[in-house]
DNA sequence: GTCTATACGACGATAGAC
DNA sequence: GTCTATCGTCGTATAGAC
């Protein structure tokens, strides 16, 4: 199978970072060529619908990557192993509570686009609530745990970013298992 | 004692709801005049240093506000009564989770920008904090689990503002008592 | 496919009439 | 104290050479 490339993914990454960072708006053209090692019009060439088209692809890219991080929850092994990988999996893609969100900067835009990094939010809930069903939690209970679970995490990158501390990061992560495999 | 309006509160309010819910950037003078009422020139009489003194006045005025919504954590009564009169109080401030947080606006600043909300977070982890003391936490932990308790309230914003769902927070505020009381 | 050059509008900010 | 009018700059986007 041929996993794609059509277009550059380490550029999308790098484009995707600036805007998780400062937000749609708040990223320029500037920056995002900057980021990129691209000119502005170069730029255009692979993103011929500009800024709006590079938010299409940067999300695209991240529902493909939160795919991979979320991965471990679907494995073949009991729920606590697969919380622990799971676990480690967003502690990385996360950097350890360094990165930001493209869920939080989606959330601040224009009321169109504030809804556009959803379909992330709900596939990570839906990681997050397979793990504690398979642990014995009744559906509803479990999808609440865990969406809590994922605002507990979006919060923490929140705080991290606002004043540099990444413990409450740090302790989300180790909360993970302990709380989708209790009852 | 004279409790201030040397600059009218409410037209701050009503800037720093557009600034919350935009960010910084996002927020345009012509989105500033149009929520204040003013056209962009009258903005800058009120505030001859353009959008970074605006800003500034939001902030001030945040922390203002912030002091009253924390307020009942330092009321004369048992733990458990402040707690959920500070649940109430929150719940309000955000009205039920629909209003967006200035905190998590700032984190997607510039370098500079993105610390200045910190004074907030930490006044509000402080709030809490002594709350889990009284209750008999030790000062480490309460102050711990006084910021992820912050931390799960603005990632419930997020969420809220991402996906219109505002359970997340109303669990949120529930869990406050509970949270801030136990051992 | 990347570049330089440029068009054009929006934005932040200021001057000055009322 | 609010307005209309305007300035310079930056941001998005395009044209066209290489």
């Amino acid at each position: 199978m041929r996993p794609v490339s059509i277009e550059d993914n380490d550029l999308i990454d790098a484009l995707s970072r600036v805007i998780s960072r400062h937000g749609f708006e708040g990223a320029s053209l500037q920056m995002l060529s900057d980021a990129a090692g691209l000119k502005r019009a170069s730029l255009y060439h692979r993103f011929p619908g500009g800024k709006a088209e590079i938010l299409n692809a940067a999300l695209d890219r991240a529902a493909e990557r939160f795919e991979v991080m979320l991965a471990p929850a679907y494995e073949d092994a009991d729920p606590t192993t697969r919380a622990n990988a799971l676990a480690k999996s967003i502690d990385g893609y996360y950097d350890g509570g360094s990165e930001s969100c493209l869920i939080v900067a989606m959330s601040l835009d224009d009321d169109e686009r504030r809804t556009m990094a959803s379909p992330c939010i709900n596939a990570w809930t839906s990681a997050f609530a397979k793990i504690a069903t398979d642990s014995g939690t009744k559906p509803k209970a479990a999808n609440e745990r865990a969406v809590d679970l994922v605002a507990q995490i979006e919060g923490a990158l929140v705080i991290a970013s606002a004043t540099g501390d990444t413990t409450p990061f740090a302790r989300a992560m180790k909360r993970i298992p302990e709380t989708l495999t209790s009852r």
